[in-house]
DNA sequence: TAATTAATTGTCCCAGTGGTCAATTTATAG
DNA sequence: CTATAAATTGACCACTGGGACAATTAATTA
């Protein structure tokens, strides 16, 4: 059993609690006060574990990208051949436990920040990377090299275009949709492929 | 000459300052003291040309809206046929009036808090119905009537996707590239088609 | 048990914010 | 020129948020 101490409990749970406020509220509304509380402790010992608030909302997006992360690794194990790697990754993107509004929300609202936010930036460039270097074996396995950085700039593009549609008009579009959308784009750059599990 | 008052103009003078503030600094970084103060006034007088704020905000929300819509009316104008009238919408979309990182910043500033503010969030689904009612009698002659729907997602959401990665990752997606997605997607899409104009 | 260290709390501070308002300047009209 | 209305200012207020810190409590160790 992997020893954990103290301060890993402690800013694991403040992270947890921020990323909940996040989603519900934003960064403004991501206030010390309320992440402590919903924590269930004390303000003082937010920036006991945590340097500043900046500090905090960077754990929070680590925390994000590495559930994402995960999600995705554990998809691309069990993925087989090429296009199925490729299909792994969408899927992962689209998980049901991630595809949600209120984490879409807390994307944005870091995203906003990024353009201010240094380490922000950094966080999202390693995002950006990883996705891309999931992405490029398979690509240049399936497509000739001419066509492999259009593709993948294209598929990144048309999940995160997904990803805004979907947080934004609430309703007006589905899970569905969005899967169906991205299966038909990739049948369109790959040719037919077979039918992704969810 | 349309005459043109007092209020009109302020509003308007103080509508760009603002715009330009939220640019650079995100939502929470535009103040009212700010806002007054690139547009060479006291900050008071902005509380009396604007309720509060909020809407302030929307107006510069507007401002953008109707800067992007003028764009597209104008392209689409001198678009002939219904490809030319969809590659027409696209280019407005990336017309280098509008397609800056900056503009993205502020697009992105605006959209993380759509779920927050109701006002926003109508404002949204004006932009979204009217790209889309630009979009669709020129879909319907020229996919069949089942593809139409998610043709149109389609192209909105790599519209939309191909943004948040040029406001993001500075420097590492062109315009070029951009334009390029868009058309393969769309030759994709509708088949090959005219170069579009830029 | 005593001493030391770690964890946690609650208070205090201060800068900055949106917002109000009476006072003042400027324009308009009689 | 005067009176009235409009435009504009700047001082002021209440409040919130991030952050610092001394004090307190809990846990460790000798």
């Amino acid at each position: 059993m992997a020893r954990t101490s103290i301060e890993e409990i402690r800013r694991r749970e403040l992270t947890d609690a921020a990323y909940e406020i996040l989603q519900e509220q934003g960064i403004a509304g991501t206030t010390l006060a309320k992440v402590a509380e919903r924590a269930g402790m004390s303000k003082g010992i937010v920036l006991h574990y945590f340097r500043n608030k900046d500090d905090l909302l960077e754990a929070v997006m680590r925390l994000a990208n590495a559930l994402l992360r995960d999600e995705v690794v554990r998809r691309m194990r069990r993925a087989k051949g090429d296009r199925g790697r490729i299909e792994a990754i969408v899927a992962a993107n689209f998980a049901p436990s991630f595809f949600k509004p209120e984490i879409c929300n807390a994307w944005l609202s870091f995203c906003a920040e990024v353009p201010r936010n240094g380490e922000f930036a950094r966080i999202q460039r390693v995002i950006h990377a990883r996705m891309r270097s999931n992405l490029m074996p398979a690509l240049r396995a399936l497509l000739p090299a001419a066509e492999v950085e259009a593709a993948a700039i294209g598929i990144t593009a048309m999940i995160d275009g997904l990803w805004l549609r979907f947080g934004l008009s609430l309703g007006s579009l589905t899970r569905e949709q969005a899967l169906a959308e991205m299966d038909r784009y990739l049948a369109q750059l790959l040719g037919p492929g077979a039918a992704s599990a969810v």
